[in-house]
DNA sequence: TTTTGAGTTGTTCGA
DNA sequence: GTCGAACAACTCAAA
């Protein structure tokens, strides 16, 4: 067992309270890790490479762990400089934490809270597993300004319409919620005098890439111009800051503070962001199908070859080929160019919305189950809130609007000035008419 | 309970 | 070239 031998040098005798740190990836402002600091017993810091979701990656050069990886190392630096260590294991944590938990005498597990059903359901199996061992498990909000409950209509049933949501949200909204959680002055302390390996990529059967990872870019000129210029993906207009928000490297708290200074249509975008994850929790049947039921009597066309095409940026249409390429070679696009891409594919190619969701699970740095999934469902129209499906994006009309020097297309279509570039893959015209009949000959009534 | 107004991100067609 | 209507009604949220 892989897990065990770093346990070797953990201090068998003391006491002392666990932080387990999973998509929160820092020291300042962390609301599980001031409550553990708070409460008053030495702390040991815990992170698990847990071989559940990475077994899930197909790619061993997947940069998201390679980023968390990252991060990690720089989180066991920061706290070597504070005579302490972060323990690094890598393993089922069903596994591991009944081990962990003979091995230490721990008192309580603190950890924030995450609100995706096997993050649910990992916690609920560990608190179970802790208890039954005598120790505590403490989870805290820490990923959102407000949880699944906090913001729901006067009945106490859950918003499905984003305005009247983010309206709520900003009526509850008091400062006092945006207060970092600064842990400076508080009593306890990390565990000392300990010394942990860590386990490289290779042993987890993953490799290093050289990749530079984007900056945020929270500057007050960015944010100043975000409402005007975040839809044309030719210009550096938006934050970039979906990463940091998807792995805690920086707090959401800092982020909303910084929006209210700067930029209310910015902050409408972190409110999103909590608007999906509320949907998620409250209708977790959107994984796998979609959110209004009718909609899944839809016959997709499903051609296999159009799916390569549109998942290579090889269907013809610059724009979409321009924004599958981005993807594909930087784990990222640009918001504009997603909805694009992802119109075409289930209206112009008819192909299963689920199909586009897993090729962007499997390639977003950025990916989040809530919003991945909201956002496909809201593009083929069968989700909370989504486009009527008469309405379906024109990828030359796209283009014209939001692109019509043609820079982004340049950018990543190299060939798109040859005479090699593709044809498209199919006639807008007659594509569209096709997805009119094919959507309306699902929706009829019986 | 009933009513009323509104709903992230569009496109096409014809006057 | 510009503008408004049609696209399809439907469901949601709140008064």
């Amino acid at each position: 067992m892989n897990f065990v031998q770093p346990f070797l040098t953990l201090p068998a005798h003391q006491k002392c309270n666990i932080f387990w740190f999973r998509r929160d990836l820092r020291l300042e402002d962390n609301h599980g890790l001031w409550e553990c600091l708070r409460a008053g017993l030495p702390v040991l810091p815990l992170f698990i490479f847990d071989t559940e979701i990475l077994g899930k990656l197909e790619n061993p050069k997947d940069r998201r762990v390679q980023f968390i990886h990252q991060e990690i190392l720089r989180l066991k630096t920061e706290l070597r400089a504070a005579g302490s260590d972060l323990l690094v294991l890598h393993g089922n944590p069903h596994e591991i934490w009944p081990t962990l938990l003979a091995s230490c005498q721990a008192n309580a597990i603190y950890t924030n809270r995450d609100y995706e059903p096997a993050a649910i359901q990992r916690d609920d199996t560990t608190a179970k597993t802790a208890a039954g061992l005598g120790v505590a498990f403490h989870s805290f909000k820490d990923q959102v300004i407000f949880e699944t409950h906090e913001v729901v209509k006067d009945d106490g049933t859950p918003y499905t319409v984003y305005t009247p949501y983010s309206k709520k949200w900003k009526s509850v909204l008091q400062e006092s919620q945006l207060e970092p959680y600064n842990s400076a002055g508080l009593k306890a302390e990390f565990i000392t005098g300990v010394q942990f390996p860590v386990p490289t990529l290779e042993e987890m059967g993953f490799q290093a890439t050289a990749f530079v990872y984007p900056q945020a870019r929270l500057d007050k000129n960015t944010l100043a111009h975000y409402a005007s210029d975040r839809d044309y993906p030719w210009k550096p207009g938006t934050t970039r800051v979906s990463l940091a928000l998807r792995f805690g490297t920086l707090s959401v708290r800092e982020l909303y503070r910084i929006g209210f200074q700067n930029s209310e249509k910015w902050v409408n975008e972190l409110i999103w962001r909590e608007f999906y994850m509320q949907i998620l929790f409250h209708f977790p049947y959107v994984v796998g199908s979609c959110f209004r039921p009718e909609y899944n009597r839809i016959v997709w066309r499903n051609n296999e070859a159009e799916f390569e095409a549109w998942c290579n940026g090889n269907t013809g249409y610059p724009i979409v080929d321009a924004g599958m390429r981005e993807l594909k070679q930087t784990g990222y696009m640009h918001n504009r160019v997603r909805m694009i891409t992802a119109s075409f594919l289930t209206k112009h190619l008819l192909i299963d919305w689920r199909w586009g969701e897993a090729w962007f699970a499997q390639h977003l740095l950025d990916f989040e189950l809530s919003s991945n999934n909201g956002g496909w469902q809201w593009a083929a129209g069968c989700g909370v809130d989504a486009a009527p499906y008469f309405r379906i994006f024109n990828p030359y009309l796209q283009t014209l609007k939001f692109d019509p020097n043609l820079t982004y297309i340049r950018r990543w279509v190299a060939e798109f000035d040859s005479l090699k570039y593709s044809k498209p893959l199919v006639d807008h015209d007659f594509a569209r008419k096709r997805c009119l009949q094919v959507y309306q000959a699902a929706l009829q009534k019986p």
